[in-house]
RNA sequence: GGGGUUGUAGCUCAAUUGGUUAGAGCAUCGGACUGUCGAUCCGAAGGUUGCGGGUUCGAGUCCCGUCAACCUCGCCA
């Protein structure tokens, strides 16, 4: 084999003159009846290859040949290009290796697609031959920050006494949170393991055997309908420390986001990140994980609503959570009653907002002052107007949009069309970067459905010490020692200071209606764990995909993923799931119904 | 489970109100060409319009169903 002494993207004017030998894909070939030329493609680079026709004509003819994504090696020698001849487009364009001896080592059918393609390509043909779209400089652009991420992330976890630790991935189905994927048993008939939703139990487990402190960069898997930045099964990188309190796990992480940011990027991110309550910024953003890069504030306006003579909010304004609020977006005076109703109102309707209450501030004939200019400004008064403009403060040219309807709905209408905003009107910046810890949740809220209190975080996230006295009383009014780390409003990770007494645990399942049966029959395992001697503790957990697709730029988390699955969980490369043989199921112990027509 | 978008040549797209033989660029194949680098020039081949029904004299286009991918609500402790 013609074994590579160089890669494709190193050489250059300084290695003129040295026998060099390239191994790689055929990128394009260029035959001129006479000359051929060759861009030989690898991860690294392209190089141009020449074939002269005064060289050996059994390798002229070979090298004619060629086709794209062939692999060949070529032993050669490389030359300076004449002048004029240089490609300042490629990074070896000032040199080409003047070929000596060709061996192809594969040919290639003509690819699907074409590799670095000037036109998109459809993204199902490139899940279905990833193979290929692998080779596109898109994709190993993406490859390299990953790994470059992931190897800064242990770096810096090993540099403050992190070991690294597999946990199983056969565990233990717990009914809690995310469905779970389930494995049958062979040897146990009947029963399942199930796939990790998190290692959050073992790694517990690893600091009451006296690890210290743990890393794991780790598959989890829920079986859940994916999104755009969701995957059924996505990577995490799990922390876990004892002996800390809470700023000790937030300073560790935050220096090792800081770290990726600069070794990724060269961007400096101020340390220490911000942070913000939870309440404020539902109050301010509607959404726990607020978008930093631009104001256009929420503002609950529900008192002046209600003051009104606008049916809609002094009715919403009374009903017991009835909440009106807005934004007011800078500049959006020029849009039209369509643009409103079409692009916003349908909008917020998604998020189940009845409406979208507009008022244009434009400038008063008369003066020099705002004025609010709306189908439903007759039922406000002017001083009623006054206000609204100065809760908002809004100036002329800017659109003031509200929703009036139960908290809930508010909130979360107002988040999404606050981040629409800011895209659409370009205050969102793709390279500025806004990290905020949010913290002080509410360890537990209220399920309405099921009529009974839900761990907002998990069950193993203890409360605010000063809190404690309200489990009992108020359970709703207790903050957790939980955090979660936000960027330009994504979740990039969280986690918690954890419960490490078996009594206080026991009071959090109770309250949480786990009783003690349930809390055994699932839990019991780690209670017992707690009881042995468990030191104070808590961790954190990285979306490693959504920090890749960060650093790269990306809205697709497919795309900072190998090999990922499409959104019905399905792996069009191997056509994972498959049905499986009978003599399989059998010795799991497993007969497939077949649903009737009415499941 | 709900809402939406898309599906036409290998790829990216076009095709007027339902109307002749479904087109173009790129890729592919053949030929020409000794300096190109998105090579160029000449030529050729390439179609179950996702799939199944229906309406119609006539369907890529309209209707019904279905499949897939994507976006999204719910869901994701």
């Amino acid at each position: 084999m013609l074994k590579r002494t160089v890669n494709c993207g190193e050489l250059r004017s300084e290695h003129e003159g040295q026998e060099v030998v390239l191994n790689g894909w055929v990128q394009s070939y260029r035959d001129h009846g006479g000359v051929v030329f060759i861009d030989l493609r690898d991860r690294y680079g392209l190089t141009q290859v020449v074939f002269d026709p005064s060289g050996d004509a059994a390798m002229h003819h070979l090298a004619r040949a060629l086709r794209t994504e062939w692999v060949i090696g070529v032993k050669g020698k490389v030359r300076h290009r004449a002048e004029g001849m240089e490609n300042p487009k490629m990074v070896t364009g000032t040199i080409e290796v003047e070929a000596l001896q060709l061996e192809v080592f594969n040919k290639a059918l003509t690819p699907p697609f074409e590799i670095d393609s000037t036109e998109p390509v459809n993204e199902e043909l490139r899940l279905r031959y990833r193979y290929i779209d692998l080779r596109c400089k898109y994709m190993q652009r993406i490859m390299d920050v990953r790994n470059k991420a992931t190897n800064i992330i242990r770096q810096h976890h090993q540099d403050h006494g992190f070991y690294e630790i597999e946990t199983p991935i056969l565990g233990k189905s717990t009914p809690e949170g995310a469905r779970d994927f389930l494995v049958p048993s062979r040897l146990a008939a009947g029963s399942f393991y199930a796939l990790p939703q998190s290692p959050q139990l073992f790694k517990q487990m690893l600091m009451v055997g006296g690890m210290d402190r743990y890393l794991q960069i780790v598959k989890c898997f829920r079986d859940e309908d994916a999104r755009a930045d969701r995957q059924v099964e996505f990577t995490q990188v799990d922390v876990e420390m004892s002996f800390i309190e809470m700023d000790d796990i937030i300073s560790v992480t935050e220096e090792g986001f800081a770290k990726v940011w600069k070794g990724v990027l060269g961007v400096d991110i101020p340390l220490p990140i911000p942070r913000m309550s939870y309440a404020d910024a539902i109050r301010d953003y509607g959404i726990d994980r607020p978008d930093m890069r631009f104001e256009m504030l929420l503002k609950d306006v529900t008192d002046i609503a209600g003051a009104s003579d606008f049916k809609v909010f002094t009715s919403v304004a009374k009903s017991p959570n009835g909440m009106v609020k807005g934004l007011c977006a800078p500049g959006a005076g020029t849009y039209s009653r369509s643009d409103i109703e079409k692009g916003l109102t349908d909008f917020v309707g998604g998020y189940g907002a009845k409406g979208l209450a507009w008022f244009k501030v434009t400038k008063a004939e008369d003066s020099d002052q705002a004025q609010l200019t709306s189908s439903i400004a007759k039922f406000f008064s002017d001083e009623q107007k006054a206000e609204l403009i100065e809760r908002f403060g809004a100036n002329i040219g800017d659109l003031i949009l509200m929703v009036a309807s139960d908290a809930d709905t508010v909130n979360k209408s107002l988040a999404a069309l606050r981040c629409k905003l800011g895209s659409d009107l370009g205050l969102a910046k793709q390279d500025d970067w806004r990290f905020v810890w949010v913290v002080d949740f509410p360890m537990v809220e209220f399920n309405t459905d099921e009529n009974r209190w839900d761990s907002l975080h998990h069950p193993f996230t203890a409360p605010v010490p000063e809190d404690i006295p309200l489990l009992d009383s108020d359970p709703g009014k207790v903050r957790s020692l939980a955090y979660d780390i936000v960027l330009n409003g994504n979740e990039m990770g969280g986690g918690s200071v954890r419960i490490h007494q078996p009594e206080l645990q026991a009071k959090v399942f109770d309250i949480l209606g786990i009783t003690k049966e349930m809390a055994q029959e699932r839990f019991g395992f780690f209670v017992k764990a707690l009881s042995y001697g468990a030191p104070p503790h808590g961790g954190i957990a990285w979306g490693l995909d959504r920090c890749v697709m960060m650093l790269c730029g990306i809205d697709n988390i497919r795309d900072a993923i190998a090999f990922p699955k499409t959104q019905r969980g399905q792996c069009l490369l191997t056509e994972a799931p498959n049905v499986v043989d009978e003599s399989q199921l059998e010795e799991l112990h497993i007969e497939i119904r077949r649903e009737g027509p009415e499941d």
